[in-house]
DNA sequence: AATGTGCGTGCAACCGTTTGCACACCAAAT
DNA sequence: ATTTGGTGTGCAAACGGTTGCACGCACATT
């Protein structure tokens, strides 16, 4: 029943040849005459021949594997970044295996373990929202394999990263708000250790600062990103007395989970209190009424950047300054 | 840099032992001396050893991997389904690659051509929605790789198969809209290759029998579950003469789709024409108006079990008779 | 002293593919 | 007739780990 053993031997005893000669032929080696290359061909083709990849790998010590490490599967953003991922490295043969951890940096050291003992070629990753030391990554790169993160990246860590300027567009959204006359803004971020909390962060205190707006540790929320946590944030802002006119939010699901902790509070989201999100994730144009603006990220652009970086640190033998990539921004409004 | 060269010679070399030994006192042999053993993994945890993948396939002709294909990882209905195959195979130290078919069929054999390549032990799959003959599935059994269909199983296709009950499910939901004083139901179904389609159909055209509820042909669409079809199906119902009072979609993602087609002809989902979807996913938890119903179909113990019915195929030596599971729905009121 | 019984270890072959080297053949140049 | 050179092919080793077989040793039993 199982032809799984279609081998270089069972074709070279065949056509009584060796098999080396049949290995040289298969790869259009220059010293096989013609007329043996196309013997060789037309049976394995007929034979369903497909090399084993275990072999390949004991020679070469490639596997034409990549890793992807993230978060969730089931966020559009990083369901977008995969798509883009596999379009980028399907043309150079590279095959992408996805894992999951699930915010849980157990789980991530698991993945890693797994995605070493399969012998990635390189791995891209976003790290959970409870990662705070980055040993697991090091140790990929102990085993000769080039790591580069995406979106959400380390911090104070020396790695290859592409992001996009968070600092910039948290920015460029509080701006679009104090011009709807808006001057009480809160923030509801994401958990500490993400790089991407810290420059929503200082986006978010130098632009409250440049326009002289009011604030107060009160209107500083952050998120561990379950519902739970955003529900309570929420919350405790629309329970302030000085309660904020508007809301930014780490991204559009914890928008969502803070527009229904709204009106859970007998108040209308984007009417008594106006959100603002990022990543900007098609499926809110399902949504009657998304958050009225949200910061577009370019998850696709940016799995795809982060696959070209990765191929590249593939291609090359060995040590070279690890590179940064940050892509902008752009606010949408709906 | 790269440590790629840890072995189980280098061990034995550092150690003044042979290779055999140390590979026996790693799998924990009987007849290996107990201070020889702890010499041994002391020394294989110290340097981080971790196993040549490739020369255990040489050897055991397995891989300790599972594919598990399916069109969009961005559906919730998918990426929880496959959080429950993780779940079931990893205490089997089992590793899940993923791919996706993005419901073209062209994509769905160059995927199963990079699992063949890869050797994967076993397939778990939820056919495209262009898929409508077999082949490449076929070819993975005469590589003696075992396929669990889920979810989308294909028709007139001998095959393991795990679905749930649709025809049930849909009956339901018609039972509760009769209940509820509607006469008047539409259908927009999904592709007619699919075996999902024709159970809905079956369902809907029995119960509407059966309770002599008024129909036409003009009633029932059916959608290759882009936008743009289910838009185009949905205005056609709006603009019938004799409207209908309510909509049973294929999943969630159609009944928004519908519900928005719906609001850009004036008329409020819900209210003026009721919808009830199939699959109740999570994320509608976060719409303000969620279809009004909707047939829970449970994806994570359905990918629970296609895991456990592929570990049982996986291990079981060659054939055995196909199996069909089919698990209940239970209509959820929102 | 000879035989038996475990115990602990090593040798070598094998899995499928690649590749440096060698060799055999034929034609052309010396 | 010998050398040179190209062309086409095969041998054997190597990649890393597993495993059947055998061997050497210590001790107990005859």
């Amino acid at each position: 029943m199982a032809r799984t053993n279609i081998t270089i031997k069972n074709i070279a005893l065949e056509l009584g040849i060796s098999a080396s000669t049949v290995s040289r032929a298969l790869n259009d080696h220059p010293r096989i005459g013609i007329k043996t290359k196309e013997r060789v061909r037309e049976l394995a083709k007929k034979l369903h021949y497909v090399p084993n990849p275990a072999a390949k790998l004991l020679k070469n010590n490639k596997t034409l594997k990549i890793g992807v490490l993230l978060p969730f599967l089931k966020e559009e953003f990083f369901s977008m970044a995969i798509s883009a991922i596999e379009d980028a490295v399907l043309p150079h043969n590279y095959h992408v295996m996805v894992s999951q951890s699930r915010d849980s940096i157990e789980r991530e050291k698991k993945m890693i373990d797994a995605f070493i003992s399969t012998r990635i070629d390189g791995l891209i990753a976003s790290v959970s929202a409870e990662t705070n030391h980055y040993g697991h990554f090091k140790l990929l790169e102990e085993y000769g394999i080039p790591v580069v993160f995406f979106d959400r990246v380390p911090r104070n860590f020396e790695a290859n990263k592409v992001h996009s300027s968070v600092t910039k567009g948290t920015s460029d959204a509080i701006q679009f708000l104090v011009n709807k006359g808006i001057k009480k803004i809160a923030l509801i971020n994401g958990p500490g250790n993400l790089d991407a909390s810290d420059q929503r962060l200082n986006g978010y205190l130098e632009t409250i600062a440049k326009f002289g707006l009011p604030t107060s540790q009160k209107y500083i929320k952050s998120s561990n990103l379950t519902r739970e946590d955003t529900t309570k944030g929420t919350i405790e802002l629309c329970e302030l007395t000085d309660r904020p006119e508007a809301i930014l939010t780490f991204n559009d699901y914890v928008a969502l989970d803070a527009m229904a902790a709204c009106r859970q509070k007998g108040i209308i989201p984007n009417k008594d209190i106006l959100f603002v999100s990022f990543a900007n994730l098609p499926f809110t144009s399902l949504l009657e009424n998304p958050p009225m603006a949200s910061v577009e990220q370019f998850p696709s652009e940016m799995g795809a950047k982060a696959a070209e970086l990765l191929l590249k640190r593939m291609q090359s033998d060995e040590t070279m300054p690890y590179e940064e990539i940050t892509l902008d921004t752009e606010l949408r409004i709906h």
